[in-house]
DNA sequence: GCAAAAGAAGAACAAGTGTTTGTTTTTCGC
DNA sequence: GCGAAAAACAAACACTTGTTCTTCTTTTGC
């Protein structure tokens, strides 16, 4: 790849520099088995390099994770604010978000589930690291959620927990290939919210409770 | 200590014996730092055991974890049917059994805490015993949402899977001490659900949507 | 082209890992 | 008490871990 005509200070040079591929790979690990199972050799093997060379790049293995991690976030935050810019509604907004964070946890990016999997205080040294970047993108739900128009008193702190948590907890039950897509499983969600789950005591009067177990 | 009487069968006999302590620690290691991250000398070091006589208990750390795990449920398990016998309407009972979740996971038992914070597929050997595990314990929930009268055609799996893994997830925020108790939290993620959040045409008209964002 | 710097190789280190094996101590049923 | 079985000790094993150090190779700015 010939050097395109004068650049006097070519940042990002070193054009087939492999430090893409190897965050790349110790995403894959850090989201297959974890922080601390995905050793240092498993990772760099996977982009043909020696343990040693990581070294080049990273002062250490937080350091690694740190990098991970961050790029996880960002990666997440960007399809949240894209997918976000194509509605107005608060409603659709709020299912737009999560259908974008459920597609980039869901579709086994390895960058974002690492940021959902590993916990912070599983890594002490980086807790306080982690824990900042992972408010920076929840603070977009804080928004999403301050918009709604919500009947007054709603706990829009409890309610952004309550979403935000079935979301993060989706890996560990979804499995790819169903007919539950994560677009599909966001409107769910949301629409279990939005919706009155209680029957309205003026609603269709229905079986009284103390009936067989299924109506 | 004396024995008591005739006992023609002592089973659990052998009164000091120390694997309620070995349990003990190693659902506080394992909680605390992970299934791989807590080594067996930490485990056995911390009830003054040496390395090698964990295997007079245990085949190996995956049967240990194993068992941590089967207790883990087994407490959850009885704290959430305990709590559900002292109710009989349904979102009653649904609200109680997740009080007694949400108290089994965040008052720091450490028990529970590993059944929620290692999950499955990080200790391949053990992934279908610990889901085996996991989906019989929530099959408890499957029955409470059955029971709820709730608008036909509403996803009752789906209700489910939200509210579990909101519950599941708040290990990862939840700081105690704080006024926002787990049984008050249940109380409000429950409330959430049932309540109608998007507003009645019907209701108070009150400011259209597309005013400013905070009415 | 050249000096300097960055990237990677190669080999090793010290510490920690789960586990095994043989022996000794403790406990229990009789 | 006695013999057997369980529990624990003590010491090692083979291996993996993150990391370092030195040397070579490649790239870059001038």
């Amino acid at each position: 790849m010939p050097p395109p005509s004068a650049l006097p200070r070519t940042r990002q040079s070193r054009a087939d520099s492999r430090l893409p591929q190897l965050l790349d790979a110790a995403a894959a690990q850090f989201a297959a088995k974890g922080y601390q199972a995905a050793s240092i050799r498993d990772i760099v093997q996977s982009v043909g390099m020696l343990p040693g060379s990581l070294y080049c790049h990273f002062a250490n293995k937080d350091e690694l994770l740190a990098a991970v991690y961050a790029e996880g976030v960002r990666r997440i935050s960007d399809a949240v604010r894209l997918a976000l810019a194509r509605h107005t509604d608060p409603w659709d907004r709020l299912e737009a978000a999560c259908a974008a964070h459920l597609e980039a946890l869901l579709d086994r990016s390895a960058y974002a589930l690492v940021v959902t999997s590993v916990t912070p205080d599983s890594v002490p040294a980086l807790a306080a690291t982690l824990v900042s970047l992972r408010d920076g993108y929840e603070a977009l739900f804080v928004e999403l959620i301050a918009e709604l128009p919500l009947p007054a008193r709603t706990a829009r702190r409890t309610l952004r927990l309550l979403l935000l948590g079935a979301l993060n907890w989706t890996p560990n039950w979804y499995r790819p290939g169903g007919r539950r897509t994560p677009r599909r499983l966001a409107r769910e969600f949301v629409g279990l919210l939005k919706a009155p789950l209680l029957r309205a005591p003026l609603d269709p009067p229905a079986v009284h409770a103390s009936s067989p177990a299924h109506p």
